[in-house]
DNA sequence: TTTCGATGGTTACAAATGAAACCAGTTTGG
DNA sequence: CCAAACTGGTTTCATTTGTAACCATCGAAA
């Protein structure tokens, strides 16, 4: 009988993998300031990139919009970001972190950097290019369709 | 300002690409058997081993125990898998996949395959190395904690 | 043996999520 | 100019998920 082997078929793979690396890192935001995911990375978003309508920011972190929309309006209930309506398109809000979202932001990015580095730091040089290439290929794949 | 670039973050990268690919993936299970994510790991884990307790597929496919639970129940509902006392401990229950069970898990299997078939078709030969190693590093530093 | 801490598994409740309907504003084609 | 199709974003509702409490059983130690 045909069988599949889990351990080494690539969805599950990545998926346990994923799940692994990404439920231990949002110990350190929800610990530090309640965050959600989704929340963290509207917050890194924003702070990455200044300023980002809802819709880019969902397509930058592939959330779904909902999701989107849910974190910012909790953001703003905490005066992290503000909405600054758009000149031309009344439809389109424009969203930038206040002085305490800024705040957040520069205190989580050491911590995300330290996470990244201590989980890297397992790992051979060789092995750190064969995950850095591999990831690389597999969103090229992806992106294409 | 120090800033976090999300698109070389290595959790970020990886949660993103393992919901692209477990989306894609687990659409050909929805629509053929209406089975959810944990559902298929399930059938796949009994597929695969044969006779197996709940606490071994929650470790084995890193479900969460109520995860594995209520899909068990699903299946047993469904009448693809039956529960056997074990002798000499009367919590643990041994779960094996009925012939309906098994039929569902060998009509799934070269789905499986192809759809892992066609997206490693994407890559080159030394692309999908890099993956494969970079996956199996990350597992190792990740096991040893 | 009895008691107490662990373990396999289920259940109840709260929070997170996604699909779809929705509102408001915008563009397009007739 | 106006209706229809579309887009940015929110809300509603049903489903999925996680946490914690729980039940039953087991093993070890007093």
């Amino acid at each position: 009988m045909e069988i599949l082997e889990l351990e080494n078929f690539l969805p599950y793979r990545l998926y346990r993998l994923a799940d692994a690396v990404s439920r231990e890192f949002s110990t350190i935001y929800r610990e530090r300031h309640g965050l959600t995911r989704p929340e963290w990375r509207t917050l890194s978003g924003l702070g990455q990139r200044g300023t980002m309508t809802a819709t880019a920011l969902g397509e930058q972190s592939a959330m779904h919009k909902t999701k989107v929309s849910r974190a910012v309006a909790e953001l703003e209930r905490r005066r992290w970001l503000t909405r600054t309506a758009d000149e031309n398109d009344r439809r389109v809000e424009h969203l930038t972190l206040t002085k305490a979202g800024l705040a957040a932001y520069r205190e989580m990015v050491p911590l995300a950097k330290a996470f990244e580095r201590e989980l890297l730091a397992k790992l051979s040089a060789s092995e750190r290019a064969a995950i850095s290439d591999g990831l690389a290929a597999l969103e090229g794949a992806l992106g294409k369709g």
